[in-house]
RNA sequence: GCCCCCGUAGCUCAGCUGGAUAGAGCGUCCGACUUCUAAUCGGAUGGCCGCAGGUUCGAGUCCUGCCGGGGGCGCCA
């Protein structure tokens, strides 16, 4: 820990305890950002009516139990303590900063952590909600992994239910291997459509079609076998996608629904012997204490259909059970669209009822919003279809690439096309990243593609500028020189960089990815405005410049890090 | 009908466990390149934080009600 207020906050609170008694002892110091001095603390006001006494009388006495800190401290207003670190502080904290490592980003106490992210769907292209739901998921996961805990990448894929029926019975009449079979691995929707229209058009398709949902839940192994190449195909244009995106998702970690296939009946089997579920019209339902429908109706987690298949409840049952007793989850995370809100929470509940879920594992429903167009409704092309992914992510690269071309035509024809998928898709992902995920927010790719502001080519740029310094001084970024803080800009720059890891944890911590972004938003405008006012290459004296050199350092190293927990590339030179 | 989420500057969004005069980006308007990438930087402009009550020394933040928008609610996942 190299944050000043990690290392202050102890020492406010025996400052604390001291000074108003044994009984205040731990109490909170209320460290907060201040636009008066590095950092303020606000107890006093907070333990003043407990004192008994005026809030800038208890500032007062605080402050005379502080014993000897790197820093100055005035109280102002009604009893506001307005820290200000003393440089020498800062540099000595800087100077450990820069030989670590792991940049202040501390090692935690493991957890095993799976966590439920991307789910596409066999057959399906995935949309700008799988998009979300894979760039947060696997940004959490680097995050975590980089604290110390042990993920474990859940890819729940839609691989099986009623549509497998049409979907099967399409592959046949196309034929194996046929240009129209492929279309799953580069244009799944249009199969799937085909697939549709013969089922909603043709009788005898549609019989063929249900006649064979019932014989790959049978376990029919022809059936089960075109099913294992619809899967097969999906996998790939899955892949292709991920390979794109740079996620760290891979075959490995697939836990489709069809895998918990044998738990399904046993579920329901335990559920109804411990009473849990009852029949109700057919169906195996369990009802839930406060859980009510339409119209007041008691509200029904169904398990098993009256046709005797299961829906999604139940195999959601599984997935909890599984990753609680076979994975050992100290903490589970679902990174799942906000509409599953009332379904996750249902079948959490019934799963703590079962006994399935202990009180000391934490389940997260890390919401997904939605992702809407300009007319503020769930996106779609101007037809009204879905959008196509990798048509978007191809357009993302392309503008980027135009991008490139414009302002760096100097460059080799290898680097531009180098640098222009890196700088798309890490657009795209920077804006599903930065705000928080469980907002909707308008779709619009010029903003996200865009060089000024809070975007991914920002943050990208800025870590090239650095470079580049680097490159005309003829020296290596991992340069290390004693610090000293002279102007503004420095100081704000270096208290920025001693903020990095309380910010990871806190990212682990409360799951939210957008604040890491907005971290390094402001550390690349405050880089920015170093790199306008302090001269490295021509700075005063030799110090100087080796001051600035390894200041910068340290901030390239910090911008890649952060970047590489978002799972986002930073160039070279762009 | 019930439940959940949202409403902050012209636009897109922050605002963590309540703390001093509510922030950023974009846009608009001024400035700044013989200087390490001006793809940048500096400055200005711009808000009864949906409305009304309440709790508190203090409310964008907590509670209640209302208005407006989105979503969910028995056999698709």
């Amino acid at each position: 820990m190299t944050a000043p207020v990690d290392l202050l906050a102890p020492a406010l609170s025996d400052a604390i305890a001291r000074a108003l008694g044994p009984e205040f002892a731990g109490a909170d110091p209320v460290l907060r950002p201040s636009q008066y001095a590095d950092v303020q603390a606000n107890a006093a006001l907070a333990l003043a009516k407990r004192v008994g006494a005026s809030p800038r009388d208890v500032a007062t006495r605080i402050v005379a139990e502080l014993g000897d800190l790197p820093v100055s401290i005035d109280v102002s207003g009604p009893g506001f303590l307005n820290l200000t670190f003393d440089d020498a502080w800062i540099e000595s904290l800087l100077a450990d900063l820069a030989a670590d490592e792991r940049l202040g980003v501390p090692t935690q106490e493991a957890q095993v952590v799976p966590i439920d992210y991307s789910a596409p769907n066999v057959a399906k292209e995935m949309h700008v909600g799988h998009l979300r739901t894979t760039v947060v998921g696997d940004a959490l996961a680097r995050v975590l992994e980089h604290l110390g805990h042990r993920v474990v990448r859940q890819n729940h894929i839609g691989d099986w239910g009623t549509p497998f029926g049409m979907l099967i019975e399409h592959l046949l009449d196309v034929g194996e291997g046929s240009e129209q079979a492929l279309l799953l691995e580069s244009d799944p929707n249009a199969f799937y459509q085909a697939a549709r229209a013969q089922f909603d058009g043709d009788e005898d398709f549609a019989t063929r079609a249900r006649a064979r949902v019932v014989s790959l839940q049978a376990g029919d192994e022809d059936t089960l076998r075109l099913w294992s190449e619809l899967v097969e195909l999906s996998r790939r244009y899955f892949n292709r996608i991920y390979a794109t995106l740079g996620v760290t998702l891979t075959d490995g970690d697939l836990a489709g629904e069809s895998t918990y296939n044998d738990d399904l009946a046993g579920i329901c089997d335990e559920l109804e012997a411990a009473g849990l579920a009852t029949m109700s019209d057919g169906a195996l339902c369990v009802f839930l204490d406060g859980y009510t429908g339409r119209e007041g109706k008691p509200q029904p987690l169904i398990i098993r259909k009256s046709d005797g298949g299961y829906g999604y409840a139940t195999t959601d049952l599984a997935t909890i059970r599984h990753r609680v007793e076979r994975l050992g989850a100290d903490r589970c995370l679902y990174v799942i669209g906000v509409p599953q809100a009332l379904h996750l929470e249902m079948v959490w509940e019934t799963a703590r009822l079962a006994g399935w879920l202990p009180d000391h594992v934490e389940v997260v429903h890390v919401r997904i919003g939605n992702v809407l167009g300009e007319d503020r409704k769930i996106l779609r092309t101007r037809s009204g279809a879905p959008l196509r992914l990798m048509a978007l992510l191809e357009e993302a690269m392309a503008n980027a690439r135009r991008e490139v071309d414009r302002t760096r035509p100097e460059l080799p024809e290898e680097v531009r096309a180098s640098i222009a998928p890196q700088v798309g898709i890490g657009a795209v992902k920077y804006a599903d990243l930065s705000v928080a995920h469980d907002s909707e927010y308008v779709f619009d790719l010029d903003r996200m593609l865009a060089y000024t502001g809070n975007t991914g080519p920002y943050l990208q740029y800025a870590t090239t500028r650095i470079r580049s310094i680097f490159r005309s001084a003829g020296v290596d970024p991992r340069f290390e020189a004693p610090i000293s803080l002279g102007a503004p800009a420095e100081r704000a720059l270096a208290l920025r960089l001693l903020a990095f890891g309380s910010v990871v944890a806190e990212v682990g911590d409360d799951l939210a990815p957008h604040r890491l972004c907005t971290y390094l938003f402001e550390l690349a405008q405050e880089f920015s405005t170093f790199y306008e006012q302090c001269p490295v290459l021509k700075a005063d004296t030799v110090e100087q410049r080796g001051s600035r050199l390894s200041l910068s350092a340290v901030t390239l190293a910090v911008l890649v890090q952060g970047l590489d927990l978002l799972g986002i590339e930073a160039p070279e030179r762009m």
